[in-house]
DNA sequence: AACCTTCCCTGATGGC
DNA sequence: TGCCATCAGGGAAGGT
C-alpha cells in the first residue's frame, strides 16, 4: 500500500533514470487502470521527452513536453526500471517467513499494465496485481494541473504545511480523527499505516472525534505527521507485502513501525498490548495505554495504566 | 451537509 | 487435494 513515503522513495529512485529519456513506445495491459483511452495515451506520449518527475500526495507526475502523465499506485502498484543489459529475475521471490516480495529486475508479466519504452533501450514498468492503480493524461497547462489536484489537502514536508493552515482544516466535526487522516483533502499522502503511526506518535486515540481534540493535541498531530512520513522515507518505505522501490527492492521501515501490524505485541513505550479495531473499514492499531481517549495524558509521565 | 457503507480487484490463507 | 469463505485497503460511488 504505497503511501507518501513509498511514492517518494520510488520518485527519488526513478528520477535520475527516467528524466531526459525519450519515449519511443508504449504498451498497455489491463485497460481498467487507464483513465484515458489507450489509443490517445499511446499517440500522445510517443516521442515525448520526460522533463521532470514530481509528486503530489500519493500521485506521481511525469512531466512530458506537452502533457503530464499522472500515476496513482493504488494498493499494489509497482514501478520499476528495466535495463536492457541486465538479466531479469526468473520470477518474484517471496520470503517464506516475512512474506516480502522482491525481484531485482523483472520481466513484464500478466500484471504489468503499462510499459514505457525509451530510445536508450531502458523501460519503465507499471505492475499492479489488484488493479486499483490509475493512469491519467493531462494537458500541460498550469490550470489543468491545479484543477486535477484541487481536491487534495495540505502537502506535508512542504512549506505550505504550517500550523495555521493545519488547524483550519479541523472544524467542529463528529468525524473520527483516524477517518480524517485517511481523507486526502486533509493532509495528502497519509494512508492507513502512517495514520496509525502518527496517532501513536501524537498520543491520540484513533476513535476520538475531530471536535474533541484539544489545541495541544492538534499541535502534537501537526508535528507527528511529517515526522512519521520522513522516517518512512529515511528507511526506504514500508514493505508489508507488495511495495518495492524502483530497483525492485523491499523497504526497511516495516521494522520501525510502532503500532501498525503489531496487534497483541507489547507497546514499545509502555508495554501495553497493542490493540486492533476497525475504523472506516480499515484495520486500526493503537496502544490503549499511550493513546488517550479523552486527552488526559498531556503531561505524559508514561503512566503505566494498562 | 456530513458521515458511513459498499464496491472494485487478486492472491494468500485457513477450515473442512 | 480441492473448494470456499475471508481478509487486505485507496478511493469513488451510493446510501442514510
Amino acid at each position: 500500500m504505497p503511501e507518501l513515503p513509498e511514492v517518494e522513495t520510488i520518485r527519488r529512485g526513478l528520477s535520475s533514470r527516467v528524466v531526459g529519456q525519450i519515449i519511443s513506445g508504449v504498451r498497455v495491459g489491463a485497460r481498467r487502470i487507464l483513465k484515458v483511452p489507450a489509443q490517445r495515451l499511446v499517440r500522445a506520449v510517443r516521442g515525448q521527452v520526460i522533463r521532470g518527475l514530481d509528486r503530489r500526495g500519493k500521485f506521481l507526475i511525469f512531466e512530458l513536453d506537452r502533457h503530464y502523465c499522472v500515476l496513482h499506485l493504488g494498493m499494489t502498484g509497482q514501478l520499476t526500471v528495466r535495463e536492457p543489459e541486465q538479466r531479469d529475475a526468473s520470477r518474484f521471490f517471496r520470503h517464506p517467513i516475512t512474506g516480502l516480495e522482491r525481484a531485482r529486475q523483472h520481466a513484464p508479466d500478466h500484471h504489468t499494465h503499462l510499459q514505457l519504452f525509451f530510445e536508450s533501450g531502458r523501460a519503465l514498468l507499471f505492475r499492479d496485481v489488484r488493479q486499483f492503480g490509475k493512469v491519467f493524461l493531462l494537458d500541460k497547462k498550469p490550470a489543468t494541473r491545479i484543477r486535477f489536484f484541487a481536491h487534495l489537502g495540505l502537502e506535508p514536508l512542504s512549506p505550505e504545511y504550517t500550523l495555521q493552515s493545519f488547524l483550519q482544516k479541523f472544524g467542529n466535526r463528529k468525524l473520527r480523527i483516524k477517518s480524517l487522516l485517511l481523507d486526502q483533502s486533509f493532509v495528502a499522502g497519509v494512508g492507513n499505516i502512517y495514520a496509525d503511526e502518527a496517532l501513536f506518535e501524537a498520543g491520540i486515540h484513533p476513535r476520538r472525534t475531530v471536535r474533541s481534540l484539544r489545541r495541544w493535541e492538534k499541535e502534537q498531530l501537526f508535528e507527528a505527521i511529517p515526522a512519521v512520513l520522513q522516517r518512512g522515507i529515511t528507511w526506504g518505505g514500508t514493505t508489508l507485502r507488495d511495495f518495492v522501490n524502483s530497483d525492485g527492492e523491499a523497504g526497511n521501515h516495516q521494522e520501525e513501525l510502532k503500532v501498525y501490524g503489531r496487534t497483541g505485541q507489547p507497546c514499545l513505550r509502555c508495554g501495553c498490548p497493542i490493540q486492533r479495531v476497525v475504523i472506516s473499514q480499515r484495520g486500526t492499531h493503537f496502544c490503549p495505554g499511550c493513546q488517550s481517549r479523552r486527552g488526559f495524558l498531556k503531561h505524559r509521565a508514561l503512566r503505566r495504566i494498562c
